[in-house]
DNA sequence: TAATATAGGACTAATCCGGTCTTGTATAGA
DNA sequence: TCTATACAAGACCGGATTAGTCCTATATTA
């Protein structure tokens, strides 16, 4: 189906927000009202965002999270990577070792070049061109 | 995750094996043998495979699966297209109308883009390419 | 000190996917 | 013609993954 999780799905979604407004702290239960998502989701995926230091976090009253980096050095792969680790089309990719056929299996060689691609085009998309209404995707092509 | 769907995974080393032989007849209990799946599964990736027709079946004995097509003009996306329907990195790209921020959301424009790209990487790859061992992946690059 | 907000982790719930089973049909060969 | 083989089609089940929840602790502000 190669669709991406929800969470990071959120998470894109999330950070574009904040992107918008870069330097107000945002709290979980404000992003939980715009994104019309629950409340205990949006702040799981502020803390895996944290963690991964995408985000700085401040605690107590008027707290909330800010952008650790500006959101022209954010790329959309990194926001996927913090929340569900590094893409990876297929197994062999991800944990190679796992698959009983590796040895003799022709298709590894292309997957792993495939997925090279697809990281390439998260890689390089950041929320501010996402935000920003240019036209930055038209950089990617195959040919 | 952005992971492919195991099904389709082995449906596309299916169809590389069976295009390194493409005029043998293959049955389902042989595939399944060299896979290393079991052999219902197997056989529920050639019906599907065979109803999108990417390829032919021969009923009885001395039956057996064919490709209904060369090689070079057999894709990754055919494949997995065939498996698991076109693939949809969000779900609104493949069914507009469910988000319910989907009028305010900036991602769209971007998935929509990301996703192109990816499904143009699958299409450029074809099962002569991934069994005979010229590099055609080269030709795959973001710029 | 009370209220607000994040940190961290354990836990539950539900969806989806992988895999199985059953019945039916067609062909080949004895 | 009868039997064995192999595909056709669809219903069904189980389990792993993922989405989502809850609880306790800690830090800051007022």
């Amino acid at each position: 189906m190669l669709r991406l999780s929800k969470l990071s799905d959120y998470a894109t979604v999330l950070m574009c927000r904040m992107a918008a407004q870069p330097d107000a702290a945002c709290s979980a239960a404000k992003l939980a009202a715009t994104l019309d998502v629950p409340l205990p989701t949006v702040a799981k995926l502020l803390k895996l965002l944290a963690r991964a230091q995408l985000l700085t976090s401040v605690r107590g009253g008027k707290g909330g999270y800010l952008l650790a980096r500006s959101p022209a050095t954010i790329s959309l792969a990194d926001v996927i990577t913090a929340i569900d680790g590094p893409p990876g089309l297929t197994e062999c990719i991800t944990s190679p070792g796992t698959c009983s056929i590796e040895s003799s299996c022709d298709m590894r060689r292309s997957w792993s070049a495939i997925n090279h691609v697809v990281v390439g085009a998260l890689a390089d998309v950041s929320l501010a061109q996402v935000g920003g209404m240019q036209a930055p995707l038209r950089r990617m092509r195959i040919s």
